[in-house]
DNA sequence: GGCTACATGTAAGCGGTTACATGATTTA
DNA sequence: TAAATCATGTAACCGCTTACATGTAGCC
């Protein structure tokens, strides 16, 4: 897939930054649907320099140090453009440790079983709470801008899946805890 | 993580089979939350038996065919009670490919933008239509056996997903409609 | 006889995490 | 002046996928 390039290059077409910046990014901003860690990221920039895709200016912080300000090149932007266009995703059910956890559930006590259950519910429900917080930063909802509506958008599918979790978890307890 | 060992656990501790068996309940009935290849099934049947957490039994299929038939050991089941118990999950939010291009998906056309979500519309009803088609495979709605009812919370889990995914959608379209 | 399914493995490579490694700048 | 943050890299390892590799059994 060679999907963290696109990250990178959709992060540098909104503005121009460094590699710490773009790892602060993954840790706020991209952090609901996509994650890469500095020791990703860096390599990952210097190819994508030499496929002539970003390009860097050292500026001088402070006295001494370094830091390399990373930008899109128009080849960049007509790849990322590219990207957006072709979608040929073949959409790959994510993993699910607590329903294979569930599914083999059969082995534990009923209250066990529900313990299990409460647990995960209260880690969604916490996620959800902390997603609609977010929608604060919001000036109006929905926003009118495109950049804002595109951050509101995704935003609003976590406060639903979480919301479904929530759900589909308390149905869970409530059919599990008839049994015996 | 290493959950591969607990999933394999998990399935020899319903019954015994072999680690083509093992692939297709991979392929089948976990399809819905786990996957693995069979280049990572049998190198992992190979490391649980040199642990004692699994055994084999050579059997012969048709004339010369040797074929090993695994089942779980006291030892494994003990593992996989104790990793149904410490569920020390944090909860990982799953990365998605289709938000990250929706993120910067204001460098699109609005057509084009309207376009890339109607075809991922399209993926998670035909995904939501085939779960629910699953549902028929159940004599009663809830199973009354407990093994049957994880089966079905698990698909109920699957088929909320999807039908979040699909109402999320329709509202990105109906909102980016709107836009110019 | 040919095709599909059964059956079991190994090797190369990719995406990602954890750990190693270093040093400057800012803030309390 | 100590701690947190800024800033940039590399190395080892893990989980997983794709491809390589081989052969049998059952069915039409």
């Amino acid at each position: 897939m060679g999907t963290l390039r696109y990250a990178i290059l959709g992060l540098l077409n909104r503005r121009s930054m460094t590699g710490y910046d773009l790892k602060k990014e993954f840790e706020t901003t991209l952090s609901e649907f996509w994650s890469a860690k500095h020791s990703q990221i860096y390599p990952e920039l210097k190819e994508l320099t030499i496929a002539n895709l970003v390009s860097f200016e050292v500026e001088i912080s402070g006295e001494v140090l370094e830091k390399k300000v990373y930008s899109i090149t128009p080849k960049g932007v007509a790849l990322l453009h590219n990207w957006l266009l072709t979608n040929e995703e073949t959409y790959l059910i994510p993993k699910d440790e607590f329903k294979l956890r569930l599914f083999f559930s059969d082995l534990l006590a009923t209250k066990e079983r529900l313990a299990l259950i409460k647990a995960q519910y209260q880690l969604h429900l916490a996620k959800m709470k902390h997603l609609e917080d977010n929608l604060k930063k919001f000036a109006s909802i929905p926003p009118q801008e495109l950049n804002h509506l595109t951050d509101y958008l995704v935003l609003l599918g976590g406060i639903k899946r979480e919301k479904m979790f929530c759900e589909w978890l308390e149905e869970c307890q409530e059919l599990l805890g008839k049994v015996e």
